[in-house]
DNA sequence: ACCCAGGGTCATA
DNA sequence: TATGACCATGGG
């Protein structure tokens, strides 16, 4: 029986832990979950080098100053204009709660909708920030996700976000702790993303996945 | 030349 | 509620 939990072991056992999401600090997540919208990885990594460079990977520094400055650094991530603008959205919000220290005090539930309140952060960037700057047990749903489960017949696959979130994370491993689920979650949704980029680089691959219908992966069992 | 990437907002019907 | 337009660079 193919089971979310069967799925997650055939995925571990075959690319092995995942190093992801690589940042010296949460912040440095917070500011890649925005850049990487809709976005290569390897591009936002060259926006980010760009403002380590400049000294302006601070909710300060992206703050003060020309915007049109910060959104030159920002240009290897694409949408550079508006992704200042998120970016500066998002600090406001950051510095005005007082960083980390009142928000680490809020409950999980609370923390999602304050990110959601912020123009540019809709619900996977939310949930990115979530499980990978603040360490909560949220599942991150992307378009891979919806594609895998919908091709193995779990989900219908036009389900709304909130929904298949819910649905993970009702239906996955509820006798295992806060910190045991934070770290699976974690490591779940890379190793999708990395199994997606592995099987699916033309939309042509993913139409006729091997990976999900007939890849050894997930077919036996 | 075309397709897509670790999405989200806004205007329109 | 549900589409469509728009944002924009870089790699396959």
């Amino acid at each position: 029986m193919t089971t979310i939990h069967t799925i997650y072991k055939k995925l571990f056992t075959y690319y092995g832990e995942p190093q992801w999401w690589p940042a010296d600090s949460p912040f440095e997540v917070m500011v890649g979950a925005i850049l990487t919208q809709n976005t290569a990885w390897q591009n936002v990594e060259k926006a980010i080098a760009n403002l380590k460079q400049s000294k302006m990977l601070t909710p300060d520094a992206i703050l003060k100053g020309d915007i049109g400055e910060l959104a030159a650094q920002l240009k290897p991530s694409g949408y550079f204009n508006i992704k200042a603008k998120r970016l500066r959205n998002y600090c406001d919000w950051y510095r005005g709660q007082g960083e980390q220290k009142e928000l680490s005090e809020l409950d999980t539930a609370i923390l999602r909708t304050e990110l959601l309140s912020v123009n540019g952060v809709g619900p996977e960037t939310a949930d990115d920030i979530l499980l990978y700057a603040f360490n909560r047990p949220v599942f991150v749903i992307d378009a891979y996700t919806r594609r895998i489960f919908s091709r193995l017949g779990m989900i219908a696959g036009d389900e709304g976000y909130e929904a298949l979130r819910l649905w993970f994370e009702n239906h996955y491993q509820t006798d295992v702790s806060e910190v045991e689920r934070v770290e699976i979650y974690r490591h779940y949704h890379a190793l999708i993303v990395m199994h997606a980029k592995a099987h699916c680089r033309k939309k042509a691959d993913c139409d006729l996945c091997p990976v999900i219908k007939k890849c050894r992966h997930f077919t036996s069992e």
